[in-house]
DNA sequence: GTGAAAGCGCTAACAC
DNA sequence: GTGTTAGCGCTTTCAC
């Protein structure tokens, strides 16, 4: 049988009522009382049944974290998904709420996620994926459910975005490989329908416009996948004039261009310098070890769990737009 | 204000308990009662309270999924984690079962874990990673707590072990390499003082032994990381008898024993075929990519999540020992 | 087939 | 300071 809150009164011989004052550190209880509550407990292994406080609080003292899954066997996400879920487990912990692990697939409906809420068994959700469905972003601005967005800019009352300042990324890559020496810079971009593929880009030309080599742009469109970051660098490095350094919005396409400079025999970074972008795990593992833009993911996920237990906690955001500064990582390809 | 029980039972004109049948699907309410009632629910959009439900019925219907943290800001975890945890995302819907995300150092206590348990928060939990101490482990056998551990063996009533057959897995390595006609194969090993390393050196010896290859046994002892695969390496291919092939215990020790053998001018597989083992995401993305011996790290996620769910319901594990087969993943390292 | 009453384990409000 | 009472929202038991 489990042990209840009457159990511990009784062997302690006060009344429940104490006990809950003992377990809650309400100051109220003389110490001796304390003492004696605290001893049964301990005898007891009493531990209070999280449902009947739930119930009694109307508060789950918990958090979805939103993870997007395609098919079985695989689950999509960003590069830095596992950094950002440490971050997210350390900020809430810190925060004092349990994480409720979901996933969802990126065309379903919002509407499970938000009866989580209504069933008071979240306080909110952190979707930790830009891959996802704007209806399913619409949905849950429609529901009563605070929610923060990681890498995605949302409007909304109970909606927050935690994203890194992509455009100081491409800022930061650009003019490391001016400074290196690089003129003839060329941009091979992510999907463009997703925001930060646009703020890179962004970043990549206002880095080329500040060092007066807006004549030089030259983008070649992705789709994040390191074949199209083959294909990309392919046509690139065998053009007229091909780039001294090639600027990838993200690390698997710069492994892409990676494999296409050593099939057509340049040397990285002799012929051509590579920058990538996320620093996800592969990244200092490839030959060359790639310099990259270092995505703040850890710092992201402790946002994101801080942003969301300050609205459960205050009913509104402190903060609706929380933007980190990237880092620029030199290792070897540049 | 909340919707509850008593909300939909004026609206449609009944009790609550007959608004607790329709929604619990049980089948002694009439049919037009019940359309009435689950009209009453679509407008005012209710959804039972979980914690209620819970605290009557002493089911939260959860399942903690521990990962192991280090310091901040990084999850140490085996490195085919995420398909892992995939695997258990769906199989803990599959059986209806919610997660809740769990972080623990490697060097904690796990009381604070089983008193989850206590707390009634919690049916049981999912060890996802073998990098665990032995006196965390311990605790959890002597608590109440039901638990799986992935990829190590565990003693108790109430724990259950889900790992790969790595010894197969070594099998594989061995017979495909000798049938591509090596035969001084070398291994380089993991920490010894995970199991999953001693297994997986069992069979490369086994693999080894049953080609009639045992004259040819040659072990260095690695410790997982990069740096130790290439220190392996280095000595193997610099000593007087290089091999002409090495497996490696883990793919990161692989892709160390990759940048010695380019360091030292060796082509691969032309000089030295390289086999690895895990199958993790960067294993495609080095060059060469990776010939390597997969983890069923998802299968071994959604059998794990299946036994505790079918403990919960059974008071007993069906089965204490779940083996999973390796595959072996040709590409171009060997 | 439906409703009334009791109680899961806890906390909040108010006596004492 | 401590105990008593009520009730959170639901399911279970048992009349009707």
């Amino acid at each position: 049988m489990k042990i209840t809150i009457k159990d511990v009164a009784f062997r302690a011989g006060v009344s429940i009522q104490t006990v809950s004052n003992v377990v809650n550190n309400r100051p109220v209880v003389v110490e001796s009382t304390r003492r004696r509550v605290l001893q049964a407990i301990e005898e007891l292994g009493y531990q209070p049944n999280a449902s009947a406080r739930s119930l009694r609080t109307h508060n789950a003292a918990t958090i979805a974290l939103v993870v997007i899954a395609s098919e079985r066997g695989y689950l999509v996400s960003a590069p830095y998904l596992d950094h950002a879920i440490s971050g997210i487990i350390d900020g809430s912990r810190d925060a004092g709420y349990f994480i409720l692990l979901y996933s969802a697939q990126p065309s379903q409906s919002a509407g499970k996620l938000a009866d989580l809420y209504k069933q008071q068994r979240i306080n909110g959700a952190i979707i930790a994926s830009a891959q996802i469905n704007e209806t399913f972003v619409d949905e849950l601005v429609c529901s009563p459910m605070p929610f923060v967005l990681l890498e995605r800019p949302v409007n909304g009352d109970r909606a927050a975005s935690v994203r890194a300042n992509s455009r100081l990324g491409g800022i930061q890559a650009i003019n490391y490989l001016v400074q290196r020496g690089y003129r003839r810079i060329a941009f091979v971009g992510g999907a463009p329908a997703w925001a930060s593929a646009l703020e890179r880009m962004e970043g990549y030309r206002q880095g080329m416009s500040g060092n007066g080599l807006q004549e030089q742009i030259r983008i070649v469109e992705g789709d994040w996948s390191l074949e199209s970051g083959y294909r990309a660098a392919d046509e690139l490095l065998q053009s007229d004039h091909p780039p001294e350094a090639i600027f990838a919005a993200s690390d698997m396409l710069a492994i892409g261009v990676l494999q296409a400079a050593r099939d057509l025999n340049r040397s990285v970074p002799a012929d051509v310098a590579v920058v990538g972008y996320d620093d996800f795990n592969a990244a200092s593992l490839v030959s060359p070890a790639l310099t990259t833009i270092r995505m703040p993911a850890y710092e992201l996920g402790l946002k994101a769990a801080e942003l969301i237990a300050g609205y459960h906690r205050a009913g509104q955001f402190t903060n609706k737009e929380c933007i980190l500064d990237t880092q620029l990582i030199i290792r070897n390809s540049a």
